[in-house]
DNA sequence: ATTATTTTGTGATATGAATCACATTACATA
DNA sequence: TATGTAATGTGATTCATATCACAAAATAAT
């Protein structure tokens, strides 16, 4: 299936900056999918050899640790996916996983590299997408290590509240279990830490549905304890 | 100071893709300088307005937490120093400190700006960089939290053996509780595990001089605990 | 050299949170 | 509608590691 990618509805800001030449080479060089929730949209220890558009949808990055999975990092549309692995590595090193339906555009390493080339605006929203990744993984770094359970679960309800949902009520598109992983903690903590938010009046939760309540306790939260 | 970066033996990789236009653009558009031991070269909160280039030593990359100052990251030379920061913010978003003695160019972020557009190959090896750094901190952000101390101690020891100084015997360049701060541990930690090493005859410790005189068990430390 | 200051070693204790062990509930599927 | 399966709630227990409290070295400063 194939859609002019000059009409998509769904472009990043890099996506924005292409030459219509360039859009139209990504029109006759990408694969569009749907997926359901659940697919694997990459697998770690595959071949990589193409860029992945995230044009709708939510998804999460999950990388195999010593032990267990451990998700890296949630993503949501629209954003191209992969990149890291695709240039980084035949192989790929993670894995990316839908968690709600979503739909992808497939695209050629080569075409993508090419695009690069010949758009500079288009490369400078790219690498300027890297530098927010990279400064936000130092910050996580020092958030995580240094802070205790209920703060770093109050970073998270916020992050998916603000960056992914931008709305203070939204269902949780992942189990307990999944969740403390996000969080590096246990899915009983989870269990619990939640239902203390709740009682204290910081959020209303019911089921997967997360209500923020009261945001300045919640960041009050996520500074202190 | 100025040096012709045409003939600068420390080039990265990048680097060396640069035309001799663009060398001769860096070499009239740069301000070099020798560092000493524990020289600031990026400071957090202050305005960013150049990417640093570490031509020779090593310098940690630091960032406030929300209680103490984290170290999330030793670099060696040659290196860029300071993408992130100085692409991604008008202010820095994270301090880099030289741990040895060093020797820095400054370059004004619009004549790097410039230089990358003019490189491709350039380009692509900067990005190259950035995919590698991502990789670098899933795979930390993975085994940091699913490992034990001294799994993450002998990682860290294998990093500095492997990636930073090249060879299994080398001198620490951090205090133990510079050291356990980048580990995620406690400098009592620190000192008792190091002992530990040592007595398991893993590794010898003198001072903060480390050989690594049984790399297999460091490793088979390094998966398991 | 002498004194001050930072670094390191090591035991005892405290604690946050994981793990264990079930009960309960929601969800999927035959 | 029944029935298995996955997800969640909650107490009791265990455990790794931080914290505390000093002593001893090692460095730096005067």
């Amino acid at each position: 299936m194939q859609n002019d990618c000059r009409n998509c509805p769904f472009k990043t800001k890099a996506t924005s900056m292409l030459s219509d030449c360039s859009l139209e080479q990504l029109s006759n060089n990408h694969l569009e999918l749907k997926l359901k929730k659940g697919d694997s949209i990459i697998k770690q220890g595959t071949y990589s050899t193409n860029v992945v558009f995230l044009r709708t949808g939510l998804a999460k990055i999950h990388i195999a640790g010593p032990y267990t999975e451990q998700i890296v990092k949630m993503v949501n549309a629209p954003s191209y996916l992969g990149l890291p692995t695709t240039f980084g590595s035949k192989i790929n090193q993670y894995s990316v996983t839908a968690v709600s339906d979503a739909e992808v555009c497939f695209i050629d390493l080569e075409v993508f590299q090419n695009i690069l080339d010949e758009n500079k605006e288009f490369t400078r929203e790219i690498i300027q997408e890297f530098c927010k990744n990279e400064l936000e993984s130092f910050h996580r770094c020092a958030n995580r290590t240094q802070k205790l359970i209920r703060g770093n679960m109050a970073d998270a309800i916020l992050d998916f509240a603000d960056k992914i949902f931008k709305s203070d009520s939204f269902t949780l598109p992942l189990s307990q279990s999944e969740f403390a992983n996000l969080v590096d903690t246990s899915r009983e903590s989870v269990s619990r830490v939640l239902a203390e938010f709740d009682k204290d009046g910081i959020i209303k939760v019911n089921g997967r549905q997360i209500e923020i309540l009261n945001k300045k306790s919640l960041l009050l939260v996520s500074q202190n304890g």
